[in-house]
DNA sequence: ATCGGGCATTAGATCGATAAAATTGGTGCG
DNA sequence: CGCACCAATTTTATCGATCTAATGCCCGAT
């Protein structure tokens, strides 16, 4: 900087205004300066802008240790687009890791306390999540990706799962399927109840009884899905059509239905959630519910940035949208 | 620090000296100084620290956008097994995106020229890669997951992609198959020669004939696989196993084999490359060969971290292993 | 009693930027 | 002519840590 102001014959702190406050500075000066600038190929000290400005212009994020036995990559869609966004607002993302969730809450104490973040994004948002009130309690401003059933008021980013799954139970009430099973997460693990819901909802609306032999429950991964699905398909009175919770159940439906020697999508109609990459690559190709996660990514960083600004906590919730494929769209 | 000291009855430096230079300090110092700073639970300014040691502890990474029709996620978990290494030496990561490569280098310069980074990870290497001479010119520190062609003294670690071809020919041979095709990336592409070297070898160390027909090259994408496995699947004298660059390709193999009437795994065994979470979930289950991308995570860090000190540059070449599925275990 | 030498500690300068206060030079008006 | 006022710019202080050089102190040797 102080090459640059000698160059342009002003003082330090004119170059500072002509970066900062460009309104003050005279225009003859500001173009003088700017093409010193420009010529100098000068930038500004990002720890020096940092310490003086009290901001380091970075938003901390946790990722998730890939889980074997997942086909969904939906966060890193995600990671994508809010980067892509944060960084057009001069934004940067820390990525750190954690072993646990003691171990995340105690790293963005760390990197909170050293002044290296600005703010937080959080993703896997789990119904009795404890970050929401440790990171309320320290202040650390954070906007959450999914809704807690913590209640505190702060900033989350959400997709409707229940308009989701209502898409899905529709579609195929619509295809002629009267006998809809949905296969959704463990209860105890308190998470995916509102998809759960559009599932009841859509019934009721179709005026289907709503039979509790039709509501399978597993663990995130396709071994578990695949035991959950044979045992949905024992008995009389067996589903024409399953819904998912994630495309790692659908594809665990799969291959439930083919060890019992049934067809996906011909004898059985399945539909997943998320439309991650692998739904187009198995066979038959998966139908699935699609979250807007591009729209997402930029509303978490959009409110992030609010908040930063000293805006108060706000909340936006947006629509899935049902990507139909082959898994779903034989006519009954 | 300020406070710390006042507490501790000693100057500010001194307790600089406890954290960065305990050995200079007396001991009973050491401890009274040590014994304050957890009970204030202070931390250091990580912007004032950059400031003063020109070092901003970060290092910089590009993510690169997801690409529809690819089921690899090889690069996830090297993100992650890099991210989780590197902080145990308190260094973090930066993440950035970009459009194009010229948008990358820019971004680079950004990062270095205002100091926000010490250095940089590189990967999804190139075999003409720009970026190789565009940072050595601008002497700003990388390592690179996976070699170019670049004729370029640099740091680098890779996995040996001539061994993993050459696992998954062998195995082949050993099950009885003599006609073992390979589904490589498209030659303008430059890349993955070294892959296509390992099965030219492993033919003739088995002193099988190495046929043009037998080999054929598609983007990475399933599609595109679909069709060339049509391809190769014409006229007299055809293969009976498919070894593939990718699991996307591989599984668009898998398509064009069932397009054709044939069962892969049963009629024509194969394997593919990486072992993503999409080969356990296809069916058969895709023998895979797998890469040790969390020794590579490790490694790229302590490579970088070896050139931070002003090390020289060194090369890193692992050894990748094959995971066997039924996809290729049947016996001819 | 004095002095050199080693150890522990401290004072002062510095990294590069920015906020707040002070200065300069020109205008308008009574 | 003098004073208030405004715009443009500069001076000064500051953010929090770390490096360098200087200081104080105790010990043994002269």
């Amino acid at each position: 900087m102080v090459d640059v102001a000698k160059q342009a014959n002003v003082s330090v702190q004119t170059v500072s205004n002509v970066l900062n406050n460009p309104a003050v500075v005279n225009e003859t000066t500001l173009d003088r300066v700017s093409e010193v600038i420009a010529a100098l190929g000068y930038r500004r000290n990002r720890a020096a802008r940092s310490l003086r400005g009290r901001s380091s212009h970075l938003i901390g994020y946790c990722i998730q240790e890939p889980t074997p036995g997942t086909v969904d990559a939906l966060l890193d869609e995600f990671v994508h687009s809010f980067t892509k966004t944060a960084s057009h607002s001069g934004y940067g993302l820390l990525l750190v890791t954690a072993d646990s969730i003691e171990d995340e809450l105690a790293v963005y104490d760390e990197l909170w306390d050293s002044q290296a973040i600005d703010g937080l994004a959080l993703s896997a948002i789990e119904r009795d999540d404890r970050r929401i009130s440790a990171l309320r309690d320290r202040q650390i401003p954070f906007v959450a990706f999914g809704r807690s059933g913590v209640p505190i008021d702060h900033s989350w980013v959400d997709v409707d799962g229940q308009t989701g799954v209502r898409l899905a139970v529709d579609h195929l009430v619509e295809c002629g399927h009267r006998r809809i099973a949905f296969l959704g997460w463990l209860a105890d693990s308190g998470n995916g109840e509102d998809r759960l819901s559009g599932w009841k909802l859509s019934c009721q609306a179709a005026a289907i009884p709503i039979e509790k032999r039709l509501m399978a429950r597993a663990e995130n991964n396709t071994a578990s899905a695949r035991e959950a699905t044979k045992q949905l398909m024992q008995g009389a009175r067996k589903p024409t059509a399953i819904v998912c919770a994630s495309d790692t159940l659908a594809i665990g439906a799969y291959q439930g239905l083919r060890a019992l020697g049934l067809r996906p999508g011909e004898d059985v109609a399945v539909i997943g959630y998320d439309d991650s990459p692998a739904a187009v690559i198995v066979e038959p190709p998966l139908s699935s519910v699609r979250q807007p996660v591009d729209d997402v990514g930029r509303a978490v960083f959009a409110e992030l940035h609010r908040r930063l600004s000293g805006e108060p906590a706000a909340q936006i919730l947006f629509a899935p949208t049902l990507v139909i494929r082959e898994s779903s769209s034989r006519l009954l």
